[in-house]
DNA sequence: TACTTTAGGTTAACACTGTTAACCCTCGGA
DNA sequence: TCCGAGGGTTAACAGTGTTAACCTAAAGTA
């Protein structure tokens, strides 16, 4: 094992364990499994995590990372409001196709599988519906939105992005539905319906 | 066992196994502590169910059955298509937040935890979208709402609808956000987009 | 009446799961 | 030389879905 020791066995779970996230998914991941695959025990895993909710919650930090910087890119790449507010979505839902393995376990994972997230590092995760919130502040600032509650609409914003990902991504949306259609439709109705908020039918 | 012939025992386990869904969720629902509660041995439940998987999918018929009887009530109740829409998306939700046992097997589980629901029964369940895409057919015939492909957007208001659900659901939105008032907007927002869909920022 | 089949259940077992307790070995330091 | 500790192991427990083998009482049937 010494051969190993310029990566740390605690780095090397971690990678394991997303790579066996990814193909194999999390009905498939357990703590043996992981062991195996790098040669170690499957109680060596505790050494380094309390529980197997400790290793996820570990997994589930790099998936909050990584889809905050994406949104931070994303925030960054546009100008005016409507086009920073769509590229945002649309970055969104990459993330939840692309990257399948996180999205499952920090949005999908019922609290019953899994322990609860540590409330402080729930703060993370809300900083990124907040860049989304900043976003929208933004556009009623200048006058594209209409005047609204910046984290009410960021939240109605995420759960059409929420909903579009789970759906799409455990495929029930029916095949004769063009999936590249729906994202579409469903960022750009996201981004319209803060410019006509609240506006009653004629 | 005599005393109870007049309930047969594959509906007994049914029954069992919805108010264990109910009461402790799906993660704690296993045959040992279905045949515990009734009284019989485990293996029993293989008499009348193939597997898990099979006894799960008769939960999913009843509550596709549940869920289309509510849809068809208040495609019932409105006259005019806005307000049939939206009658229509709260049933939806309330649904999804009602009955979170029914909703979490039928649109919530992975499929990598819960075999494939069978194809012909798939059906049926896509027949309460058809219900929805009728109501948007009939607003865009009456020339209320913009002329939209009826499935697409009848997928997008599911879409969008579902992640409200499962967000709230999941206690993944912040307590500051009223679940009223996220649920309200969403089904206003789902209607308005009917309205307005494919405008372009003036 | 005697024999066989079948429906409806049981127990024991297999291969898994997360997790804990006990153990083992090899270093570093006093 | 002894001691402690770091880093790992095996054995075991209680639980999971599922299968194979068995058992028993009722129902046909010769």
């Amino acid at each position: 094992m010494s051969e190993k020791q310029e990566k740390s066995l605690r780095r090397e779970i971690l990678d394991t364990a997303r790579q066996l996230l990814t193909t194999t998914g999390y009905a498939r991941l357990s703590m043996r499994n992981i062991a195996n695959k790098i040669g170690y025990s499957a109680t060596s895993i505790y050494l380094y995590f309390d529980s197997k909710d400790d290793l996820v919650h570990a997994l589930i930090d790099e998936g909050v990372e990584l889809l905050g910087t994406r949104l931070a890119e994303a925030n960054a790449s546009a100008t005016t409001p409507d086009a920073r507010l769509e590229v945002m979505c649309r970055a969104y839902v990459s993330f939840g196709m692309e990257r399948p393995e996180y999205y499952e376990i920090m949005y999908v994972l019922h609290p019953e599988y899994i322990k609860r997230y540590p409330a402080e590092k729930y703060r993370k995760a809300r900083r990124n519906l907040e860049i989304m919130a900043v976003a929208i502040q933004d556009g009623i600032a200048s006058g594209v939105f209409k005047d609204v509650e910046p984290m009410l609409a960021a939240n109605l914003a995420w759960t059409q992005l929420h909903g579009v990902v789970t759906l799409l991504s455990s495929e029930r949306v029916d095949k004769r539905i063009d999936p590249e259609e729906l994202i579409d439709s469903a960022c750009r109705h996201v981004v319209s319906s803060m410019r006509t908020w609240g506006e009653q039918a004629n």
